[in-house]
DNA sequence: TTTTAGCATTCAAAAGAACAGAGTGCTAGA
DNA sequence: TCTAGCACTCTGTTCTTTTGAATGCTAAAA
C-alpha cells in the first residue's frame, strides 16, 4: 500500500531509530531482504535527501532522517496498530479503586517512561481558578508552629516558624482564624496583595506580629508556583547520543532543571492531532530532544499536561500510542467517577 | 613547628586538593620554593609511601593522598583559622527574623555549598517521638477530596482522592473527625496497625467506606519516610574526577538517588571530633567520595543530619570548618529563641 | 524506461608509531 | 644527611596509516 519511496523511508526511519547508526543503503538489504539492489535504495535515498527528508552527517555516511522526516513518519508512516500491553498496565493501575490522585498519575508515568523508556513529566499549572481553601496551624512544641495552605485544587503548602515566647499561642490561633475566614475564597494570584492588606489587623491581635505576617506572605507566594514531577530521568541520559559525552549529560541535567524548558512544553509545541501534541528537536534552542504531550483534564483539580520526552530519535510511535492511551484511560477513569458508577 | 615529613605531606595534600593531579617532587620544590632539593623531597615521600599515607598511581606517576592520609590530615595538619566569611553569611541569613525553619536550612545549605563547592544535604530521620497532630479533610469538588496529615514536628503529607457519588460529605467529615480524635497523639509507627483496628468503626459512619481506608491506610505509610533534602548536586558533577567520564556520571547520579546512601550517612562514618563526623572514601562501596556531616538538633522538630559531600579530593579544611559554623550558629540561633530573648 | 552491477572515491574511526614530559629510584660525592 | 646526576618507566599526545562502510556515477541488463 506504501509506495517504495515512502516504504524505504519508513524503513531508515526504524532502523534509525533502533540503532542509533545513520542507515546505508547496504545495511538496508542485508537487514530487511528487499526485492530491489542496493543500487536502486541509493537513487532513492538521493531523492529523498532532495526532499528535506533525510540528511547526511558527512559525504560518505549513512543517511539520518531529518526533523521533516519525522514528521512526515508521524502523520503518514507509523503503524497505528494499537498495542494494549500499556493499555492493560495502565487499566490494572487506575482500575485499584484505592488510588489518589497522585498515585494514579505517579504510577501511570511510571509505567509509560518504563515501557517507552522515556522520561515522563507532569506538569500541573495554576489556572486563575484555583482559591485558597483553608489556612491553618498546628503548634509545634512550647514556640514554633507549622501553618498550612490548602487550594480548591488539592495543593498544600507548609511552613514552620518560631515566635516569641511572649506571643500567646491562644491569640496566635485567633488570629490564624481571622486570617483563614478573610482569606479562603482569594485567588491564589490575589492572595500576597490582599495578605498586604491585612498587615494592620494582624497587628491587632498579636503585639508583635511581623514574623507571623512576613512567614504567611512568603509562603503564600510559593503556592502561585506550577508543579512538575519528572520521572525516569535516566531514561535519557542512557541514550547513545548522550551517555558518551560528559559536556551533552551535563546539558541535559542542567534542562531538567532550567525552568524555561517546562514553559517549553505547554508553549510552542507543534499540534498534530486531538488533544496530542509533538514537537521534534528544537527544545528549549536543543535540536537533538522530541517531546509527546497531551492535555488531561481532572475534575476538580484541573488541567494538567503530561509529556513524555527523548531523544529527537525516539520511538514516536510507541510514544504517541502511549500518551493517548494514556489520556483515553485516564478520561474514561475521571468519566466514570463523575458519573458515580464505579 | 611542623615536621619536614608533615610539612611535605599537608603541601601535598593541598596541591593535590587543588589541581587534582597526582603531585611529583619537581613540581612541589617549583611551586613553593623549599629549603631542600627534589631528591631530599623523593626519600620523604618514599617514607610516607611506606607509612601508608601516600600512594602511586602507577610506577612512575607523582603521589597521591591515601584514606589514611587524608585521616592523618584533618587530625594533625589542617589549618584551624576561621573563615569569617562563612560565619557572617550564616549569620545574616539566620538574624533575618521572619524564616521559617525550612528557609533557614535551605538558605544556609545553599550558601553552604556555594563557598564549599560540595553538595549539601538535609536529612530528617523519623525518631519514636513523633507523632501525628491532625488529621483533616479539605473537599476539591463534587466527589472529590483532599486529606493532610501534619505530625507534630511539622511534617505534612497530603493526598488527594475520588470517593462514589452516594457517600455524602457529611459522613466523610464525621468519619474524619472521628479518626482525627482517635489517631491524633499516636505515634508514627503505630499508626498504621491502629488504622487497621478502626477499619470496622469506618464503615459505621461510611457505608462503603473501603477506598477512605485504604487511601488513608497508604497516606499514613508515607508519614514514616525520612526526608531528604539535597542542594548542589552540580558541584560534585564539575569536579574533575567525574565530569570527563560518563560512566562515573552516571554513577554519581545513581547514587544520590539510592536509598541507601543516606542510611550509610547517618550510619558508618567515622568519628572525627564533637558532633562532627568525617568519612573518607568508602561511601556505599565506592572510594571516591567523602562526607562530612554533623547532628543539628532542632526544638519542637528533632535531630537533623546536615552533610557535605564531595569528592575524596576535597577540601576537608574548609568543609569541616563550615559545618562547624553552621552548626554553632543555628545552635546559637535555636537556643536564643527557646529563652525567648529575640 | 527502470533497475542493477561495478568501480573509483570519500570520510571517520580505529590502530599503530614516535615522541615529549613528568615522574621515580638509585648511586656517588659534597 | 643532603643533593646532583642519570637511567629508566610510564602516560598521554600527535601524527600517520589502515580499514571499512558508505556514496555517486556510468554502462550494461532487464
Amino acid at each position: 500500500m506504501l509506495n517504495r519511496r515512502d516504504y524505504i523511508l519508513k524503513l531508515i526511519i526504524e532502523r534509525f531509530v533502533q540503532t542509533a547508526q545513520p542507515v546505508g543503503s547496504k545495511t538496508l538489504i542485508e537487514n530487511y531482504d528487499l526485492p530491489f539492489s542496493s543500487a536502486t535504495i541509493r537513487n532513492e535515498m538521493q531523492l529523498l535527501e532532495n526532499d528535506g527528508f533525510l540528511e547526511k552527517t558527512h559525504t560518505s555516511s549513512g543517511r539520518v532522517p531529518s526533523s521533516r522526516g519525522y514528521k512526515y513518519y508521524i502523520e503518514n508512516l507509523r503503524d497505528k496498530k494499537k498495542n494494549n500491553k500499556i493499555k492493560f498496565e495502565l487499566q490494572t493501575i487506575l482500575n485499584e479503586r484505592t488510588q489518589t490522585i497522585e498515585d494514579m498519575l505517579k504510577e501511570s508515568c511510571e509505567i509509560l517512561s518504563e515501557m517507552t523508556n522515556l522520561v515522563s513529566l507532569v506538569l500541573g499549572n495554576n489556572t486563575s481558578e484555583e482559591t485558597l481553601a483553608s489556612l491553618q496551624m498546628i503548634p509545634i512544641g512550647n514556640n514554633s508552629s507549622t501553618v498550612i495552605f490548602v487550594t480548591n485544587r488539592g495543593a498544600v503548602e507548609s511552613k514552620t516558624f518560631f515566635f516569641d515566647k511572649n506571643i500567646k499561642v491562644d491569640d496566635l490561633e485567633k488570629c490564624i482564624a481571622m486570617l483563614n475566614k478573610r482569606l479562603v475564597g482569594t485567588s491564589v494570584s490575589e492572595l500576597v496583595p490582599k495578605m498586604r492588606l491585612l498587615e494592620p489587623i494582624i497587628h491587632d491581635y498579636i503585639i508583635d506580629g511581623d514574623v507571623i505576617y512576613q512567614t504567611i506572605l512568603k509562603t503564600l507566594g510559593t503556592l502561585a508556583n506550577d508543579k512538575v514531577v519528572m520521572y525516569g530521568k535516566e531514561k535519557l541520559l542512557d541514550q547513545p547520543e548522550f551517555s558518551n559525552d560528559p559536556e551533552r549529560i551535563k546539558d541535559v541535567i542542567d534542562l531538567f532543571e532550567s525552568p524555561t524548558f517546562f514553559k517549553e512544553i505547554t508553549e510552542k509545541v507543534q499540534f498534530i492531532d486531538k488533544d496530542i501534541t509533538v514537537k521534534i528537536g528544537g527544545v528549549d534552542e536543543r535540536d537533538d530532544i522530541s517531546i509527546v504531550s497531551a492535555k488531561i483534564y481532572i475534575p476538580g483539580v484541573g488541567e494538567n499536561v503530561i509529556s513524555l520526552i527523548g531523544p529527537k530519535r525516539m520511538n514516536y510511535d510507541k510514544a504517541y500510542e502511549a500518551i493517548e492511551t494514556l489520556v483515553d484511560e485516564l478520561n474514561k477513569k475521571f468519566e466514570e467517577i463523575s458519573k458515580g458508577d464505579s
